[in-house]
DNA sequence: CTTGGAATGTCAACAAGGCTGACGTAAATT
DNA sequence: AATTTACGTCAGCCTTGTTGACATTCCAAG
């Protein structure tokens, strides 16, 4: 299972056609993977730009504006935006840092973490419905290879966030 | 390697951690995999639409407006403004169909075929060296969950694409 | 203690790229 | 002849991104 011929199908998986397959299925796997909490939030006046703040705030509870900011890799204006509507719906809340009272803390409030829940509930219904027709070694796969087309710094909020919260 | 206890270890890739750091991955991913073809895209006049376009065009020349609607999923007021610019640069031109003279069969000129290269060498260079770098095992299980994951009509398309073309 | 810089908010203006609705035209179909 | 299909287009709206400019608060270093 694990020996193949390196000489002969060693690289086949490497060929433009291959690598175009992915770059589709990356394209089409994508919009299924938005397109359930998308629903959700055209409900609301949300929207993805709000799931992805909330999620990294329940992710990382207490972080900073400008760690999330790095997270989601937009201007400060654009986040301060969505941010706003958030606080006015009681969605997320902000504490003065402890030691710096610069920093702003972003919670998430009981009414947030209930938003927060229903969209990953549906969004991770599609992701475990494809983890289990996948099986366990395609989904290893799955995380190498997205590992692998991170960006250095991506890669690294990844990983922290990995260690940060378990 | 193939052999691991169902019962204990079994189900273990489908806790919600597990789906969450799949959920996270893909996020960062998808922003690794858009950002080498913007880099060149923001240089021109063009976004991710036009790329959009002109990988589907180039992928099956000759479709219709209409088919290159059903692949984006975008309404044909949106598709109409990124179409217009590219006729108008000279990178895609519409023929009338021969059998049905409403159609407008749409092809890529040398031009569209100079941009669609320059855009899918920058592109394919990272899911190349990705696939590198995860192997052949992990690439078979990355387009596995990717396609568990797509919406029926989306897979349809992406399958479609598949025989057509080869 | 002052000063520079960091963390944050905010106002204004703009662009890309989605959307809906309405209307027009030519060609195919019934 | 009437209807449907394929396509284009005008107008207007929204979200989410951008830049630039400016104010505040506070930490830290000289």
């Amino acid at each position: 299972m694990a020996e193949t011929t390196a000489s002969s199908e060693g690289l086949l998986f490497l060929t433009d056609e291959q690598l175009r397959k992915g770059i589709e299925a990356m394209f089409f796997a994508y919009r299924g993977f938005t397109a359930d909490p998308d629903r959700i939030l055209e409900t609301m006046d949300y929207g993805r730009a709000h799931h992805r703040a909330v999620h990294f705030i329940n992710r990382s509870p207490g972080l900073t504006v400008s760690q999330l900011l790095a997270i989601l890799g937009v201007t400060k204006q654009s986040l301060n935006r969505v941010l706003r509507s958030l606080f006015e719906d009681g969605m997320v809340e902000a504490r003065v840092g402890r030691t710096d009272k610069r920093e702003r803390r972003l919670h998430l409030t009981d009414k947030g973490r209930g938003l927060e829940r229903s969209l990953s509930d549906a969004q991770r219904a599609r992701m475990r419905a494809a983890y289990r027709a996948a099986g366990p070694q395609a989904v290893q796969g799955f995380r190498l290879v997205l590992e692998a087309m991170m960006d250095p710094e991506m890669r690294r909020q990844y990983q922290g966030l990995k260690e940060s919260d378990q």
